[in-house]
DNA sequence: TCCTACATCGGACTTTGTCTAAGTCAAGAA
DNA sequence: TTCTTGACTTAGACAAAGTCCGATGTAGGA
């Protein structure tokens, strides 16, 4: 994820302490924070840290195709850092967990072109959703 | 949609004036309409109908099954008077109207039982993005 | 008709996110 | 190294969407 930062850079961006500290929260695979997790976290490195700053950069980042917003719910949106590969998400119905998935076939494809009704499509998302075994064996 | 009525009657629903409106407002297919719209449209006919009853009775109404709740966008929810016929969505970006679509195949199916860890898997809705022709236009 | 459990009301409150004006600082220039 | 400047950050006010609560009203059975 460093070089996360250097591509930043690159495309002018000024590295300034915050938007590191969002960069590293947001690194690792399969991590889904909103963005007040990702304000809590980033706030025990450098506590000073605004919100409004951690929204800045969150959305900076979305704009630059770096992470994905992810709305699953209707509340809160979630940052999913995982944005250079293919992939889906399978949400618990009571605790809100996503896991990644990689189903087979091609959505994008399954629609038909009467079915499109004159939309340039763009994009396809999938949201399985289900019981995560802790609630299910509650 | 008057059937409904009957329907919700029977599984102990108490018919208010509210409540009748409320159906009244969703019925007719392809109308996707937020909380707000449906208290606007409410309004027109029950002037004194308030936010909380129209929230209360959209949620009872999605509890029982009669319509589904969509968050397309992370902003306000939206109500689907179609819940008895599969169907998913397609959204447009710029504007936010979304069509009914009825893709081919089966994207339950299409989740190997190696990438459901362990969830019980109830449902999934696929999300298709894009631009409406009135938005490519302009 | 009367009773009462259930529904509704309005308004306060919460959560999530956006905006603004003033102050701060990263990085290139000298 | 120090200076300069415009981009960045901050705190707090504001806004939108939704929830909660005590008081009041009423649908439907007795």
């Amino acid at each position: 994820m460093s070089d996360l930062l250097e591509r930043l850079r690159g495309r002018g961006w000024r590295l300034t302490a915050q938007r590191r500290v969002v960069a590293e929260v947001l690194d690792g695979d399969h991590v889904h924070y909103t963005a007040d997790e990702v304000h809590a976290r980033a706030s025990e490195r450098l506590p000073e840290i605004s919100r409004a700053t951690v929204y800045n950069t969150l959305g900076e980042l979305v704009s630059l195709g770096e992470i994905l917003e992810v709305s699953t719910d209707g509340r809160a949106k979630r940052y999913d850092p995982n944005a250079h590969h293919d992939h889906h998400h399978l949400v618990c119905s009571r605790c809100g967990t996503i896991r990644d998935v990689h189903p087979a076939g091609n959505p994008l494809s399954d629609l038909p072109v009467v079915e499109r009704f004159g939309f340039t499509v763009t994009g396809v998302e999938v949201t399985y959703r289900g019981t995560c075994p802790s609630c299910t064996d509650v």
